[in-house]
RNA sequence: UGGGGUGUCGUCAAGUGGUAAGACACAGGAUUUUGGUUCCUGCAUUCGGAGGUUCGAAUCCUCCCACCCCAGCCA
């Protein structure tokens, strides 16, 4: 197996691979660690499955193992193949391989229910006729024990006559289930005597119709992780009160290979959700376009969005692993897309918002090529032409007509540098009549400044971005923000569900953009740094040659923002004192 | 009121009886043809609380408090 490489980070240390050392070190696995990443193929996955996948594949590199790939397809009424195939893709996308482990819980049913047979001879397992309702009244509460089944003192005969009828098909969906024999009266309420297999007259996904009974987690689970000869058995939370029923299975089977489970927090990160039933509603719900809609947490959504492989397993190395319930900053995964793109993404010009300009004393008929870094961190990368002509478009935030403290743009009167070009002062600000707006602006430009150096040594406080109107290419570009906006949108302790924090802003459509020429072409999925902006990638569904779409991935640090909104705050606390 | 877990900086998170790592965020400052990057600096006398053991406690003991998970024929 081969697994992604980050050469920058030394192997974390957490409690899971401090057990895993241990158990090393004490001989109890024969020096082997074999992980799986067992995911449900009924959504798509999330980055919260990223850090299981890095957790898992990340594990097993480290230590010389294997890590499996197994779908957990137990249950025919909510699995696809799509699923499985995105699942695989995205997997894949992350920088992981497993090689020719590739397994389905699926591939074992045959196997299952020889295992649950020996559980019945043992009289370990017996056939219930109780209905969904009657079991779960028989069940008991959180306080009160359960009582024991009427048909739990079933003959080993008779059970076995049963079950295999369930297997035959001679019964009703959901008429009969076989149910292990343990304690009705555990505080644990996943010993009273669990469901094991039920009748499901659906077609499966891969197994088609030989099959009508199909095995619950807690049984399959166990087993497959056994047949695999998995050593570490990682999952969530909320499995943790299932560990003594997996120990049981496997104990009462007597298996010759008992993994060990290992429980962890699930990621929840803030501004989303990472829950595969709310991500599913969300696309039901059309809230967004798609598991793909790169405001989803979803790795084809993060994908989309433009996001790389390496960010999300450097997130994912990050974050850490612990017990503790928590949610992980959303500018820590922010955070880590920035830096990688910083390093690697090539740097562009872009207007979002233009704004006119005439450079009045620039010829009418001239254009010139002005070189341009492509990327200032990695010189290697080489520098590139933009053309520059007399009429210009500079984004309308870089311009005030009554300029604010500390703002160093643009203004009346004022002189900047339009990077790589020339420094320009404005003269004039051309209005529409009707309604104040600016329009345009009138500038000259200094002929001596080219490339954007004064040979007098004269500085500027700001340089811009800018596109030559007539060379510019039209493009759209799509705003992203945070999906919801509430930190935890999934805390109903107001009362309201997370539908209630959906952020209606998510998403802000800039139809006008100019961009330069050299985007021309541009491959879907490429990315770019728009200067002064933030990171962009080529949308990889809607753009084409004749109509660019870019995705803004994440926005540069915006040091002007954080002063601006500190003198709003001011203004209004002055305001109102 | 049953069972299983968890509490260390605003957010994650190391720490396993020897005197509180690191990251993000935040706040200053330097450098800068991106208000980007980079670089410095600051940011837990204290580890949910109270007692106790010890020369010494986030680490051990006792009690208490808060929060999370479990009553699917889902995973």
């Amino acid at each position: 197996m081969k697994t992604a490489n980050d050469t920058t980070s030394a192997i974390p240390s957490d409690f899971i691979r401090n057990i895993i050392a241990e158990d090393l070190k004490t001989n109890k696995t024969r020096g082997r660690v074999v992980t799986r990443f067992p995911p449900e193929p009924n959504g798509y996955l999330h980055i919260g499955h990223a850090k299981s996948i890095c957790l898992n594949f990340g594990i097993a590199a480290e230590n010389g193992g294997i890590c499996n790939l197994r779908f957990d397809d137990t249950n025919p009424i909510k699995e696809e193949v799509e699923y499985v195939e995105s699942i695989k893709e995205d997997v894949r996308w992350l920088g992981f391989d497993w090689g020719d482990r590739l397994f389905y819980a699926s591939d074992y049913f045959e196997q299952l229910y020889q295992y649950a047979v020996q559980l019945v001879k043992s009289g370990k397992a017996y056939v219930c006729d109780l209905s969904a309702d009657e079991i779960r009244r028989y069940r008991g509460t959180l306080t009160e024990p359960g009582k024991d089944s009427p048909y739990r003192s079933r003959s080993v005969e008779e059970n076995l006559d049963l079950f295999e009828r369930m297997r035959s098909g001679e019964f009703e969906d959901g008429s009969r289930v076989l149910r292990a024999k343990i304690d009705m009266a555990s505080g644990n309420l996943n010993m009273r005597d669990p469901v094991i297999y039920r009748i499901l007259l659906a077609e499966h996904h891969r197994t088609g119709d030989k099959w009508c009974i199909y095995p619950m987690y807690d049984f399959a689970h166990c087993l497959s992780d056994s047949i695999e000869r998995i050593t570490h058995s990682i999952c969530t939370l909320e499995f943790e009160d299932h560990r003594p029923l997996y120990d049981w299975f496997l104990d009462e089977l007597n298996a010759d290979c008992h993994p060990r489970q290992v429980e962890f927090a699930r990621l929840n990160l803030s501004y989303t959700v990472t829950s595969k039933r709310k991500l599913a509603h969300l696309v039901e719900q059309g809230h967004v376009t798609g598991w793909d809609d790169p405001r989803m947490p979803t790795l084809s959504g993060l994908r989309r969005r433009g996001y790389t492989p390496e960010s999300i397993r450097k997130f994912a190395e990050r974050i850490g692993v612990a017990k503790k319930d928590s949610i992980v900053d959303i500018a820590l995964l922010e955070h880590c897309i920035r830096e990688d793109l910083n390093e690697r993404a090539t740097r562009v010009m872009g207007v979002l918002r233009p704004l006119r300009v005439v450079i009045d004393n620039y010829p009418e008929d001239r254009m010139e090529e002005l070189e341009a870094i492509n990327n200032p961190e990695d010189p290697g990368m080489g520098t590139r032409k933009v053309p520059f002509s007399r009429v210009l478009y500079i984004e309308r935030d870089d311009f005030r007509e009554e300029p604010p403290k500390k703002f160093f743009r643009l203004a009346p009167g004022r002189e900047v540098r339009l990077r790589y070009a020339y420094f320009i002062t404005c003269l004039e600000v051309v209005k529409d009549q009707q309604t104040g707006e600016v329009v345009e602006l009138h500038c000259t430009y200094d002929p001596e400044t080219r490339g954007g150096w004064s040979p007098d040594g004269r500085k500027v406080k700001a340089t811009l971005h800018w596109v030559s109107a007539a060379h510019s290419l039209k493009a759209e570009v799509r705003m992203y923000d945070h999906l919801f906006t509430k930190t935890n949108p999934s805390d109903e302790k107001d009362g309201a569900d997370f539908n209630a924090y959906l952020n209606q802003n998510s998403l802000e459509t800039l139809n006008s953009c100019c961009v330069e020429p050299s985007l021309a072409g541009a491959a879907p999925a490429s990315r770019y740094q728009f200067e002064r902006l933030g990171y962009f990638c080529v949308d990889s569904v809607d753009s084409s040659d004749e109509a660019l779409v870019f995705n803004r991935t994440v926005t540069l640090r915006d040091t002007w923002a954080k002063i601006e909104k500190a003198q709003m705050r001011r203004t209004i606390a002055d305001g109102s004192s």
